[in-house]
RNA sequence: GCCCUUGUAGCUCAGCUGGAUAGAGCACCGGACUUCUAAUCCGACGGUCGCAGGUUCGAAUCCUGCCGGGGGCGCCA
């Protein structure tokens, strides 16, 4: 991959990081080492530098004055990159960056393949585990955040340089599987197998849990074969990996349709763990840690109470000697940190389980399996809700599936291809049809700050305007139709002076040199939604310079050369982006 | 009861490692298509940032308390 240089041997950046890291010494002279300059995007200039309140603060001096010993120091520099440096109300310093400047970096983002984002200075094995649904369920509304955020942070994670590792920890063993493998027995594989290729997952344990719940026989004959299950039993491995294949199937079929990176290589089931979990248990005895209580045995964690406001315990092996998943989720640890190496755990995992990992972490912290550098994060997500605030459902009443979800979208999009594009052939409009779908639903998770709740709404992701995929894959297409209509190839203009003139061109300058920023702001918070933002903004920034400045039409041929640069990067950036977010932006629509 | 999380414009949401007048989008109102896709743009309207204290030169942002929403709190995952 080709990557420019800076002057100074660094690679190309966000010019507010450049500036922060310019101002660095002058900061430091006047306030000690580590004084940060405290950069900001602002309004009444490019950015500001608040540094010198804190420093005026700390040394209990006139923060005025402390601004101007910066100035001074820095003023040579800042001559370099800045048209305007000016010292504003208690001590704030304002900058301008000279649009010769601007124009410079934007070149350099044009000419790099990466588009000015930094690579991570450290490259790190991140192990990030997502979707995980379950075996013979089918899947539903409820894996949606988890698998769109999950896939997006892969990308992102990939895209400054970290190794990936992606896990997807389906639940495939536990009790159900003694019913649900009886039920197999008793359908005949032959009938069950087709009825599962049908994709009729749900019926089939519908009626499982059915035959379950009504006969004590069954029950006695489910727990029998967990008991094979657990044993290794060759001839029940057996029907347990049929039930296993159909269901991955099943996932792959919604991976694709989705456009999700997960394969079968990235399974990692709850079963894989199954051998380690008496490892757990000793690992924990030999550390001093287990605890009997109430017949199960436990670690008690601090800082966390019940009910009564005793101790809370982790259960690690449960009265009789089961495991359950605080095991699984133990040796899943170790598995990630000793086998796989890990140096950065991710967990996409919903909200309400934060108090189980809070729990499984400190325990692995405890047990010394986990320890700085590295880090496990619960990267936790609100819920998906109706119309109505509740739980999203289907007319039924049962969750959504998911592939009625994807199925709808596409529907739906296809006809908002038909209203406003029908010239299109129908295959065109149906290829469109899928992207904008499965694109505004993706967007509308990613759009939102994930921690809190969202409402499913599907007039408002498909909407045209405002923050959703529809109005960004929009600005991309009519950049590309600017190319197209042109015959010229976008990536012969990559060279190519940028001259900035109108405050609407210099404004979208500056939007594309900050997706550096956006990127890495995304990727230091796990959270998606402000990369979502960012592509917003820029796609807002976009328009309002195609609707003020002529492209083709441009007055003279260096600004039509320079409009195109800009053009060609706002729509890599655009597509770069919504790329990171597992979203495709078409070249038409 | 304890813990976690959340409360910003009529609606849906940004902003929350404290910074100068709180931002979008939708809806509503007024403009702009013989002009690179109007699936768009420009403008106007609209908020005691749940409430009350505190820290600070400065608080939507940090701290405390209260009120409201969601979730969790021993052998399901």
């Amino acid at each position: 991959m080709r990557r420019l240089i800076r002057h100074n041997g660094d690679p190309m950046a966000d010019p507010i990081v450049t500036v922060a890291e310019l101002l660095l010494p002058a900061f430091a002279a006047v306030g000690g080492e580590g004084a940060d300059p405290v950069v900001r995007p602002s309004d009444r200039a490019d950015a500001q530098a608040n540094g010198a309140l804190a420093i005026a603060k700390r040394l209990g001096q006139n923060p005025r004055q402390v601004a101007e010993a910066v100035l001074a120091v820095a003023k040579p520099m800042l001559d370099t990159i800045c048209s305007n440096v000016e010292i504003a109300g208690p001590g704030f310093l304002n900058l301008t960056f000279a649009d010769h400047f601007l124009a410079e970096q934007l070149g350099l983002a044009a000419a790099d393949e990466h588009l000015g984002v930094r690579l991570a200075p450290v490259t790190k094995r991140v192990v990030i585990d997502y979707s995980a649904p379950n075996v013979a369920k089918e899947m539903h509304v409820g894996h949606l955040r988890t698998t769109v955020i999950g896939d997006a942070l892969v990308r992102l994670m990939t895209y400054v340089g970290h190794t990936v590792i992606r896990e997807n920890h389906i639940g495939d063993w536990g009790t159900p599987f003694g019913m649900l493998i009886e039920h197999l027995v008793d359908l005949g594989e032959t009938e069950a197998a087709d009825g599962l290729s049908l994709g009729d997952l749900d019926g089939f344990y519908r009626e499982a849990r059915a035959k379950f719940d009504a006969d004590p026989v069954m029950q006695d004959r489910a727990r029998h074969r967990v008991v094979l299950l657990q044993s290794g039993d060759p001839e029940t491995m057996r029907l347990w990996h049929l039930l296993v294949e159909q269901s991955t199937k099943h996932f792959n079929a919604v991976y694709a349709k989705l456009g999700v990176l997960l394969t079968d290589d990235d399974i990692a089931g709850e079963s894989m763990y199954n051998a380690l979990l008496p490892e757990v248990i000793e690992r924990l005895q030999t550390a001093g840690l287990l605890v009997e209580s109430d017949g199960a045995d436990v670690v008690f964690p601090p800082g966390f109470t019940n009910r009564e406001g005793d101790p809370l315990p982790l259960i690690a092996q449960k009265r009789g000697g089961g495991f359950n998943y605080s095991t699984s989720d133990l040796a899943c640890v170790i598995d990630r940190v000793e086998r796989v190496h890990g140096d950065l755990l991710l967990y996409v995992v919903g909200a309400p389980q934060a108090q189980h990992f809070a729990m499984v972490f400190k325990v692995a912290e405890m047990a010394g399996w986990l320890h700085p550098p590295t880090e496990a994060v619960h990267v936790m997500f609100g819920s998906v809700l109706g119309p109505n605030r509740k739980m999203l459902k289907s007319r039924s009443g049962e969750p959504l599936k998911f592939i009625e979800l994807i199925d709808e979208a596409v529907v739906r999009a296809a006809a908002s291809v038909a209203e406003k594009n029908p010239h299109l052939s129908a295959d065109e409009q149906a290829e469109i049809a899928i992207v904008i779908g499965i694109g505004a639903v993706k967007y509308a998770d990613l759009s939102t700050d994930r921690i809190k709740d969202y409402i499913f709404d599907w007039d408002r992701m498909l909407a045209f305007d405002g923050n959703t995929a529809p109005y960004l894959q929009y600005a991309h297409a009519r950049i590309c139709s600017i190319f197209r209509r042109a015959e010229i190839d976008r990536a012969s203009v990559r060279n190519d002076a940028v001259v900035l003139g109108e405050p609407q061109e210099r404004a979208l300058a500056k939007r594309l040199l900050a997706f550096d920023s956006a990127v890495w702001d995304t990727i230091d918070k796990y959270s998606p939604h402000r990369l979502c933002t960012y592509l917003f903004d820029l796609a807002q920034d976009f328009t309002a310079f195609y609707e003020h400045c002529p492209v083709l039409k441009a007055a003279d041929d260096a600004t039509k050369q320079s409009r195109l640069v800009l053009c060609d990067t706002t729509a890599r950036v655009l597509a770069q982006g919504l790329d990171l977010l597992g979203i495709v932006a078409p070249e038409r629509m």
